[in-house]
DNA sequence: CCTGAAGACTTCGAAGCTAAAGTTAGATGT
DNA sequence: ACATCTAACTTTAGCTTCGAAGTCTTCAGG
């Protein structure tokens, strides 16, 4: 199989440290610890929400739907959501809204019902089975996060909370360019 | 318009504590140190992607795009990768990677030829106008960068690499349950 | 009442993705 | 040479999502 030299690129993932001495190679003005962190929080995340997604396989529901229990439960007793509130709490259209509850109530998850009250309205409640279904969830997710910051001790811990809360502060108070609306989603 | 009472749940996005405080009532065994850092991490995710899809989106691109112009320049002189090694290095499947190619092409931000050394091979390259909108969108995405961790000192800063560059190896190096693969996306 | 307006979903059409099947070129064995 | 296998895309079918248009209920006037 006649190699052409130079074209086999990595197939394999570069490291981080590869991978900022590859932006200083071709890109000047750059700060390598600057991105170096912003490099590592965005690989972090995947990397996170990829073992999520296996857990939640596991349990024989996507990372889409435990979104959707997430946000029931927190809501509190009795876990009940119009559909365009969880819209905007995920950051979804109202269309697909409707297809992913579509999809619950045919696993069983939540039910769907009008509000008597007020017939224009649509109530999303959580089952038990739901509710069931986001305590295995998030007995699995803990484990994995007590896990993931097993090394750090108890006072870097502190640190990194309030120092990631600082960063959240500052992009949500401060959206760059652009002047759109800021952040309806979560 | 009668309102259900206790049924309009929170519309406006909660704080991170609150959010916390949720979590701690409905989940006994919650450390609620290790929840904020995770929630926090997530959040700004989120909030970073939003902003960067905002600054792509005024140079005509997609995030999407942007990542595989990223992949290309990355990879060096002279910005070649064939279509399989770019999908595994964006964590695409190579249909996808198929049809995104033939956007880019269509925008004149790569082109796509066969290998003539090996007829089965494709090469993308990127065109001059592909290499001129990376480095538009780097200038945007390292201004906003400098901004968002413009409230850390050095120290800070030092520390925040090292904790997430730790944290990362963990996550790479020790995926939780499910023993499959780990990590052929980037 | 009846009509018009607004709100809250739902439906429709198009975009982008995945998994799986299909194509085509090069490598292997006889 | 010829059949077979493998590699590297491309094509096809089905999902999920988005944006926009449509439907149904409620509210406000005339």
């Amino acid at each position: 199989m006649g190699d052409t030299p130079g074209l086999t690129a990595p197939t394999t993932e570069p490291t981080l440290d590869e991978q900022i001495a590859a932006y200083q190679r071709e890109f000047r003005d750059l700060d390598p610890q600057v991105e170096k962190i912003v490099a590592a929080l965005g690989r972090l995340n995947r990397r996170m929400n990829v073992a999520y997604g296996r857990q939640t396989a596991t349990l024989g529901i996507s990372n889409a739907e435990w979104e959707v229990l997430k946000a029931l439960v927190l809501s509190g007793e009795p876990y009940r959501m119009g559909p365009s509130d969880l819209a905007k709490r995920l950051g979804l259209t109202p269309a697909a809204m409707t297809h992913r509850i579509d999809r619950m109530v045919a696993e069983g998850l939540v039910t769907r019902e009008r509000d008597e009250s007020n017939r224009v309205r649509v109530i999303v409640e959580l089952t038990d089975e739901g509710r069931e279904k986001w305590l295995e969830a998030m007995r699995l997710a803990t484990v994995f996060e007590e896990d993931l910051l097993q090394d750090l001790s108890a006072d870097e811990r502190g640190v990194l909370g309030e120092v990631l809360t600082r960063l959240l502060r500052r992009v949500e108070h401060a959206q760059p360019d652009a002047g759109g609306r800021l952040s309806d989603l979560d």
